[in-house]
Parts: structure tokens; sequence; C-alpha cells
DNA sequence: CGCTTAACGTAATGAGCGTTACAGTTGTAG
DNA sequence: CTACAACTGTAACGCTCATTACGTTAAGCG
């Protein structure tokens, strides 16, 4: 997925460049969209020309879907999914939910920049946009499989429903702490999220033997 | 809340013309975003000069303020919430979010533009943003008291808990609906959502005596 | 040394932006 | 009729934007 850019380190400067291209990227499009971002704001956060930004990137499209891409990974890295050891499976789903809440905590420069490209429509979708729903789905699929494993006896339909509303809450939460600063504790929030898709998950396997 | 202008309609065309911009603003901010949404855009939209809407707004921001606003109370209009003598309370729950999930896809324009609004921190808040945050709250203490009276025995505390991801899941799911498109469809996704609700409402009188 | 090329620096381009100045137009009041 | 206020139309302002042309520097390599 990632782009190793063909050379490899002829010059040390390029790498470190790139790497603080996209640092300061992230930091401006986490905080003010992707419209907000001007390439002059992440020149001057990061201390390079504009040009170099161009040598770097083909464009600014370009610069923000290598953020997202970049920004999701290390979120992904730092999900360690719960061991399928893990039990009861209210356990283990609440503590999925304890480290969506934590990782996003940390990194949430993807899922909030993601976010508002998700919510506009220009007349040109932004690759930067492709870039985030690809990695949802990645996401995505790795949230049903586990839901599954919780939910043997459930057909797929059901358990795509009950993902795309786990997404979906979490989402929202996201979005609830991001309004409600520190006046917001995520961790009984997605302790209820935890609880509410356990019991989805539980009315699957019994609802329909 | 809404400003009468102070005038009453000396000439006819001025209260049309304000409505034709309203109107063409808030297809193109549901569509584009608050920085997407140029006055040029909206001019050419609605036919009338930029400085006909300059003469009716004192701004963009202004304009864009007018547009949640009218969205929103729109909304809330045509949001009617089911009586209190519906029972029992998961049918309530269920018609309550059967009806979110329907005026949010009759009219999302207030909901679209005032989340991507939150996600973005500019150095100046506008105050479209501002009247966003607003008449949100004013949902969420509808909502909580309808909450409470389906829990009366429940504190304060687990109320505001449950009413908060009871609206951040259903900002999750309008999302989804951005996203997804047709291949999503809501109502139930709403019904799981009525669902974990009603649970965590039982759960908040039967677990706390 | 000299050639190639990655990378940076300077400066400019053209387009679009929000906003305003200002002159016209037209209905209403005195 | 005149005066005035509510609007509309035209044209420009200054600014920022993404992007590029182009010259400079310096490391790797023969």
């Amino acid at each position: 997925m990632r782009e190793p850019r063909g050379e490899r380190k002829r010059r040390a400067n390029g790498e470190e460049s790139r790497r603080r291209i996209l640092d300061a990227a992230a930091e401006v499009a986490g905080v003010r969209g992707y419209d907000g971002t001007s390439i002059a704001l992440v020149s001057e956060k990061c201390g390079l020309p504009a040009s170099s930004i161009y040598w770097h990137f083909k464009n600014k499209d370009d610069l923000l879907a290598a953020v997202i891409e970049r920004s999701f990974d290390i979120w992904a890295d730092a999900l360690t999914l719960p061991g399928e050891d893990t039990d009861p499976a209210l356990d283990r789903v609440t503590a999925l939910a304890g480290q969506v809440a934590k990782t996003l905590l940390d990194s949430p420069d993807f899922l909030r920049l993601g976010l508002m490209l998700t919510l506009e429509r220009r007349p040109e979708e932004p690759s930067a946009r492709r870039m985030f729903l690809q990695v949802r789905d990645t996401a995505r699929a790795r949230l049903a499989a586990v839901l599954a494993t919780l939910a043997p006896g459930a057909d797929r339909d059901s358990i795509e429903l009950v993902t795309t509303y786990a997404i979906a809450a979490a989402d929202g939460l996201f979005i609830a702490k991001e309004i409600g600063g520190d006046s917001v504790d995520l961790m009984p929030l997605f302790d209820l999220h935890a609880r509410a898709l356990h019991d989805a998950i539980t009315r699957l396997t019994t609802e329909t033997p």
C-alpha cells in the first residue's frame, strides 16, 4: 500500500523532509480540513518551501491522500485486537471498544479529516477521499470478522448491519468528543456502546436459531 | 430566534429574494461545505448578484448561520415527537428513532453542514458553527427530557450519558448513509439503535434501585 | 575533477476568493 | 412631483490560493 518512492535514500534529507511535510500537513489538515489546508500554511509549519512540497507530492490532493494513508496506518498499528481467548464475549467487545476509544484519542487526524471529506461532495472527488473510504473499508472488514466470531450462527446480512452500526456509533462518539472536548469522557460511552453491540450480537444468535 | 429583519415587506421582492438566496446557499453548502460555498456560486444558483446577497446578509458567515438556523427549524418542525401515551416504552423509542431517521433523510442540509463545521477548527470560529452547536443543544435538551420520562428513577448523569450516546449514534448513522448512499438502509439501523437505547434505559431503572 | 540528479530557494503566474464602492431602478410616502 | 428607501447591476479592490518555471546547491559516482 505504501509507495517506497523508488529511490533508496540517496540523500538522507529527502526522506526526512517528506516526513516533516506529512507531519505538518497532518497537523494542519486535522484542524482546518481539506480546503483550509493551504500549501503556504504547510510550508510555513514544516520550514520547507512550497516547491519542495511539490517535489515530494504531485499536488495538494496527493499530499492529503498520503496524510490519510499514513495516519490510518499509525492508528491501525496502535490497535491491538483482543485475542480470541478473552472471555466472556462481553469483555472482548468491551476491550475492543476501549482500544478503539483510546487509539482514536491518540491519533485522531485521519478520522477527523476523513469524516470532513466524506461529508463533502465536490465535482471532482479528491483521491484523499477515496483513500479514506478505502482504509475505512479495510477497518470495517476486520471488525466484521471479529463480530462474526462472536456470533457464529448469524447470517452475513445481520453481521453487516451490526458492523455498520458499530462503526457509525464510533464515528458519532468521536464527533461528540470533538464537540464536547474535556466535558466528554469517551470511556463510559464506549462501554455503553460495547454493551449495545454485545446485546445485538446475543440477539442474533438466540433469536434466529 | 429568527430575525424579522425589522421591515414589514415594504417591497415584495425583498423577502422573496432572501428566501431564494437561502435556498441556493443551503443547496450549495450542503454539498460543498463552508469553504466550498462561494458567494459567486450562490449568486449564480439564485440568479441574484453578489451585491444583493450582501444587502440581505452581513457576510458569508452570517449567511451560512442563517442557512443552518432555517434548516434546523424546518427539520425540527417536521419532527413530531411521539406522545407520552404510546406504549410500551420500546415502541416509543422506536417511533422516535424512526422519526429522526425519516426527517434526516428529508432535510439533511443543516446536519451535514453542521457536522462539517464542528469538525473544523479555524482561528476565528464562524458564527455558523456557533449557531449549529446552539440548535444542536436545544435538540439535545428535548431528547434528554424524553429519555428522562422513560427512565423515571435514573439520575441526571446517566440520562446525559445515554443522551450523548443517542445523538452520537444518530450522527454516525447519518454519516454512514452519506457514505453508503442507497446501499445503506437507515430504518433497520435506527431500529437497532432504538433497541440499544431501550436496553440502556431499562438497565438504568433496574440496576440502580 | 566533472557529470548527473535529488532537493531546496526565489519569484512569479493566473485564477478565484470575499467584499465593497457606486451608480442605476423602482416602489412608496409626503 | 420630489424625496427617499429598498433593492439590483457593474465593476473593481486586495488578497490568497495552487501551481510552476527556473536557478542554486550539494551529494554520489565515474
